[in-house]
DNA sequence: AAATATACATAAGATTCCAATGCATCCAAA
DNA sequence: TTTGGATGCATTGGAATCTTATGTATATTT
């Protein structure tokens, strides 16, 4: 199944700032990869969409950035800043809560984890 | 907790649809209400973004309409069309996938039903 | 040598939602 | 009895978010 791409909206920064908050330090195209290959290519980000996104949770003070080479080729590193690390846990959990109502209004099921 | 405006892009016209097939007929104010019970406030639909979405769904050949009057006050019933019934179905059960997959990518535990 | 993957980024446009506003009716309380 | 709150429709302007398309460049695989 492909999520009509309303779905993803709404929930980029939060899935941001979790893969941040899961492994410390993670560029760009990085991020892409992983969601991909946690979401069995069901969630798939657009560059178009991440990298204003990187940049905008940069700029409200979440993000820090470090940058490297390998080789000739850049890489831009992110990480959570200390406030960005209390902003990755009110997200998740709000996401949470969200889908705890949203189950409740749709009747939808969930499996146990 | 009162939810960031952000979460609830893309899922209105999901929540419409499944009011619309668990009551058969309701008015717009009807289903702000509606959500707004079943939520316990959580979820608090703008008439600002209800219309426009009501309108849309009815464009699309989802939604059928009948007006009445209670008093002289006009009432605007909206039903789902045969098409509409699908879609519903349809919608509520992608959310429901997408709820998985959320879960399973930011590590959420969510209850059983 | 060419195609694919990696890696950054921006711009134009569409979509979607919110806040504000407007109109009108009905009902309850002051 | 009149005033405020609730009911009920709707639109508009603006903000936010995402998609599609494009651009640049390097590295790797075929």
């Amino acid at each position: 199944m492909i999520y009509s791409s309303e779905l993803i909206k709404g929930t980029l920064k939060t899935i941001v700032l979790k893969m941040l908050e899961d492994n410390r330090k993670m560029y760009g195209y990085e991020i892409t990869q992983k969601v991909k290959e946690l979401t069995k290519d069901r969630i798939q980000l657009t560059e178009g969409a991440l990298y204003p996104t990187l940049h905008a949770l940069e700029n409200d003070g979440l993000l820090t950035t470090e940058t490297e080479y390998i080789g000739k080729r850049m890489r831009k590193y992110y990480s959570l800043s200390p406030s960005g690390k209390g902003k990755a846990k009110e997200r998740v959990s709000e996401l949470a809560d969200f889908m705890e109502t949203m189950k409740l209004l749709l009747d939808i099921q969930i499996k146990p984890a």
